[in-house]
Parts: C-alpha cells; sequence; structure tokens
RNA sequence: GGUCCCUUCGUCUAUCGGUUAGGACGCCAGGUUUUCAACCUGGAGAGAGCGGUUCAACUCCGCUAGGGACUGCCA
C-alpha cells in the first residue's frame, strides 16, 4: 500500500513544487541512536516526521547518532535501517552518521568559544561532583566557577567546553503539541558541549546537524522537551534560529507504565516477528496519539493528507494489543493471496516445516479461506496447516471419534457419493451439495458437518466445510474422506 | 529536592464555553451457524478531586492528588 501511494508523495515533493501554507520547504527527521532493538515509540516518531514531510511536501531524512562509541553498533545500525524499511518509512536521502560529524561539532564551539558564549571549565572530577551536591542543596543549578574567567586565568589542565547560558531571562518553546512552555534561565545549567577528550555532548551535536541538515520542524519524544530550553540556548550562542519544536509524548505499556519488555513486545522487529503487516502497524501507530474526527482506518494516502502536528494528543498513549489485532486482521483481509502465501510460508519454513512446490500452491488456494479469522500472519499459518499435511492424516483422537462412529461413518459414505458427483467444485456448489445431503438424510448438518471437517483435517483447525473442500480441491478432498473411512475405531 | 509535561468510557480518541458528551477496540446480550473466527443487531460504560471566572464549563484560571520526563563529560 506504501508502495503504491509513494510516487504520488514523490511527485508532490518534487522540486518547483512548494505547499501554499509555507514560505520555506518542511525537513523533518528521526534520530535514533544505534544501541540495540529499534523501539515502537521510534518507529511512531519516524512514523509522524514522514507523516509530516508527505503532507507538507517536504523531505524526511535520517541521522544515526552514533557519538557513544561505546555503545554503538554496526549491527544496530542495520536493525534501524531494517526497521524503517519494514515500516515502509524510509528516508528521502541518504542517512547522516553524526559521528562522521564530529569534525564540524568542534569547529562550531570554536566560533562559540570566539563569540563568547561558550567558554572554558577546568572545574575537576570532585570539584564538579561538590558543586553539584551544593547546588541541589540550594535548589539551584549548577555552575562553574570558571565561566566568567579570561583565558589567561587558564590553568594547564583537562577542561571541558560550556555552554556560556544566559543567567536571567526566559526561553520559550513554543511547542507545537504541548504548547508554549516557559523555561526561566536561571534553571537551565551550562551544558557541557566538548568533553575532556575534545568530542561533541549529544545537544550539540544535535543542534549543529539539525541546523546543517535545514531541519526545520524537529519532531521528537517529549522526553526532550527540556532538553528544547537547552538547545535553543545553544542555536542562540551560535547566532542560529531554532526549530519548530514538537514533542511527542510517549507509548506507554497497556498498564499505564513505561513500555518495556514484559509487556510483550518493545522492539519493531518484535513485531514484525509476531506476525503484524507493516501497513497495519502504521494505521495503529499513526492513531496512537493522533486522530482525524471518527477515522479509524485509513491508508497511508489518507494519512498524509490529514495529518498534522497541531492534532497529536499531549497525553501518553497506551498499547493495545486488542485494538492492533483488530487492524491487523482488517489488513490481512484486504491483503494480496500471494504475499500472505509467501509471509505465511516464510513462518512455516522458520518453524522447520520443509516446504515442497505442491506445499505453496496448497497455501495460496487455502489463504483466502482461512484469513478472515487471523488477527495475525502467525495465526494464519496455523490455519494452513491443515492444508499442509500429507495423506494419509494422523487424527486426533477426538476426530478419530467422529469419524469412527458407526451411524457417522455410514452417513459419510453416502456424502461422499454426493459430492464425487457434484457439479461443480467451488464454494456455492458445495454449500448446495451438503445442504441438499442434509435434507434428504433428513438431519441437520450438525450430524455430520463435524465428522466431515475431522476427515478432512485429521482434527486440526479448519475453515467452513465448502471452503475447506475447495482448498483442498476435489482429489485431495475425496481421498481424505476415503482414509477417513477405512480408518478403525 | 528543583524544573517541565500529562489527566474524557477498561483502552485509543471526538468535543475546541451552550451536545441526550460522539466514534473505534474490548466487554455483555441476542442473531447467523458444521468448529473457531468473522459477520449482523442491541446494550452497559467517561469529563481525577476541590475551588474560581461566566448567564453557561469537559472546554478558561488556580490548588490538590496521581502519572511521567529531565536534572550525566548517555543519547
Amino acid at each position: 500500500m506504501l508502495r503504491g501511494a509513494a510516487p504520488a508523495f514523490a511527485a508532490a515533493a518534487s522540486p518547483g513544487f512548494s505547499f501554499p501554507m509555507s514560505d520555506k520547504s518542511v525537513v523533518t527527521r528521526i534520530a535514533p541512536s544505534p544501541t540495540g532493538a529499534m523501539h515502537i515509540g521510534t518507529a511512531r516518531t519516524a512514523l509522524f516526521n514522514w507523516l509530516y514531510a508527505r503532507h507538507t511536501g517536504g523531505k524526511f531524512l535520517l541521522r544515526i547518532e552514533d557519538t557513544d562509541r561505546e555503545r554503538s553498533t554496526e549491527a544496530a545500525v542495520q536493525v534501524i535501517f531494517d526497521g524503517l524499511a519494514w515500516l515502509g518509512l524510509e528516508a528521502d536521502e541518504t542517512p547522516v552518521f553524526q559521528a562522521s560529524r564530529a569534525e564540524r561539532h568542534t569547529t562550531a564551539v570554536d566560533e562559540m568559544l570566539a563569540r563568547g558564549s561558550a567558554y572554558r571549565d577546568y572545574m575537576t572530577p570532585d570539584e564538579l561532583e561538590a558543586e553539584r551536591t551544593h547546588a541541589r542543596a540550594e535548589g539551584r543549578v549548577v555552575r562553574s566557577s570558571w565561566r566568567d574567567l579570561t583565558p589567561n586565568d587558564a590553568p594547564d589542565r583537562p577542561f571541558v567546553v560550556r555552554l556560556k547560558a544566559p543567567l536571567t531571562g526566559a526561553t520559550l518553546i513554543d511547542d507545537q503539541v504541548k504548547g508554549p512552555v516557559t523555561f526561566q534561565n536561571k534553571d537551565l545549567d551550562d551544558l557541557i558541549l566538548l568533553r575532556t577528550d575534545g568530542t561533541p555532548t549529544y545537544n550539540l551535536a544535535v543542534v549543529v546537524d539539525d541546523h546543517e541538515m535545514g531541519v526545520t520542524h524537529v519532531i521528537r519524544g517529549d522526553d526532550h522537551l527540556n532538553n528544547a530550553a537547552r538547545q535553543t540556548l545553544i542555536y542562540q550562542g551560535l547566532g542560529w534560529t531554532p526549530p519548530v519544536w514538537a514533542h511527542l509524548p510517549l507509548i506507554h505499556g497497556p498498564d499505564g507504565t513505561k513500555l518495556s519488555k514484559r509487556h510483550g513486545a518493545q522492539a519493531v522487529s518484535e513485531f514484525a516477528d509476531m506476525g503484524y503487516l507493516p501497513e497495519a502497524m502504521r494505521n495503529y501507530l499513526a492513531k496512537l496519539g493522533w486522530g482525524h474526527g471518527d477515522d479509524e482506518i485509513f491508508d497511508d494516502a489518507q494519512a498524509a493528507l490529514w495529518f498534522d502536528i497541531k492534532d497529536v494528543v499531549g497525553a501518553p498513549a497506551r498499547l493495545d494489543w486488542a485494538k492492533l489485532n483488530h487492524l491487523n486482521n482488517h489488513y490481512i483481509r484486504l491483503a494480496e493471496p500471494a504475499r500472505l502465501a509467501a509471509l505465511v510460508a516464510d513462518i512455516h519454513r522458520s518453524r522447520d516445516l520443509t516446504l515442497h512446490d505442491d506445499h505453496l500452491t496448497a497455501l495460496a488456494h487455502v489463504i483466502p479461506f482461512v484469513r478472515d479469522g487471523a488477527k495475525t500472519t502467525l495465526e494464519l499459518a496455523d490455519a494452513t496447516v491443515f492444508a499442509l499435511a500429507r495423506r494419509p492424516l494422523g487424527f486426533t483422537d477426538k476426530a478419530r471419534e467422529l469419524v469412527t462412529n458407526p451411524e457417522t461413518r455410514e452417513r459419510l459414505g453416502r456424502l461422499r457419493h454426493a459430492l464425487a458427483a457434484a457439479p461443480a467444485w467451488d464454494v456455492a456448489t458445495l454449500e448446495g451439495v451438503n445442504r441438499g445431503f442434509a435434507e434428504a438424510e433428513g438431519v441437520g448438518m450438525g450430524k455430520f458437518g463435524p465428522a466431515l471437517r475431522a476427515a478432512l483435517s485429521g482434527g486440526a483447525p479448519a475453515p467452513d466445510l465448502a471452503g475447506a473442500l475447495v482448498a483442498l480441491g476435489k482429489d485431495e478432498s475425496l481421498g481424505r474422506l476415503d482414509d477417513a473411512l477405512s480408518l478403525n475405531g
């Protein structure tokens, strides 16, 4: 669905097209750090950035924040790429790796030093610790005594470079989600820009990179709302204009606490493994914290058309598995059978089932008859198992009991002839045959339906009778019936 | 401790000073029925508390309570 819609967006975003509502083309970004799994919250942030870019005809960029060399891994970078690709949220330009820009970060600090908006701080770790204790006791923020000293006073020892933040006044964050938020500058500390070893810190790197990547709208988790004020001060220290801010509330677990492992899943890859379709995830995630009136189910094009940051809800949302399942079921029913067959085949293989060509054919046949009840592709796979089995089928005790009951067995024998004589092998015809048979026998379908299903599936879950018969095909169906008829009670 | 954010049915949300507070998922009941699911019909179900402002408050303001984030030479 995304793939189909993408070209239209690409056209809208082409050069020369300017969205009537903005004087400057919108640039958004997702900036995850590659330190492990890709959190579902990151995925939603990416979605909102992507939607807003599509909505405005702007660009959506990706920056890998790999400045923490200790924790960043190449594998985790790949996880991010894979996660975004699976979700269909690929960036409009090649990704930027923050670590590769360290040099630019330090020159930015040099500029700040020259402008007097940053200073070298020679406090030792011990002194810092002591100051932190004092500051906390006095209910104020950490201040270094070095901020007002001249370079001549510099001792010969390691230093960090700090932002020389204003001591008075206030900083206003006109947040697009939270509304105007005011911070008193006295409450904002002089954050470290460059560490003792000369490497840039997160807040500095973010500001420099966002500015130079041309990011106009910073849409991110609201755990960064406080940082927005500090970062605004860095923008000012650099003589730059801050972007438009939008801070999204976090996604919580069903119990309202921070989403974690014990809630079932938190990584994008886990949702994929659990059998959720990416378009279902997009629809669900979009509805988590944003909405468009009473619209519940919509495709990417509609979402992009409707999406506006201003409509994002300010409160955290809880993950609701039941609703996700409902949406996933909806999209499974909409999906191309061939695509579902491929997904289901992968699932069977991952469960160590060897699939032959005739199996794949069988899958393609059966999926249309079992998809309606499937909430995930895992369930879909379960529902196809009966069709993949080889004759003679293994029977569960209950199924064996059903088909070997003397009275039922005789009736099944007569039904076998009725089916063999069916003029065609499609749902409507076979439903008619079954109904006619019930009438001829003077019984309800309950008298032989369960037994027929047992004969066809051996006791595994199977769809409604006509569907199962059509999915299996005439030869296989009759063959399975014959097998069951010759079963010893 | 300090700063900041959040608070409508169980859950996601609509409402943007005047509504019988709407929808969706879930739940309950009934229907359909050869299992499960799906499907159809109906139902129960909400403004955290307390004070203001106003002719009128879910909506604006304040306080309280509860939840959360930040307060790192992590990002």
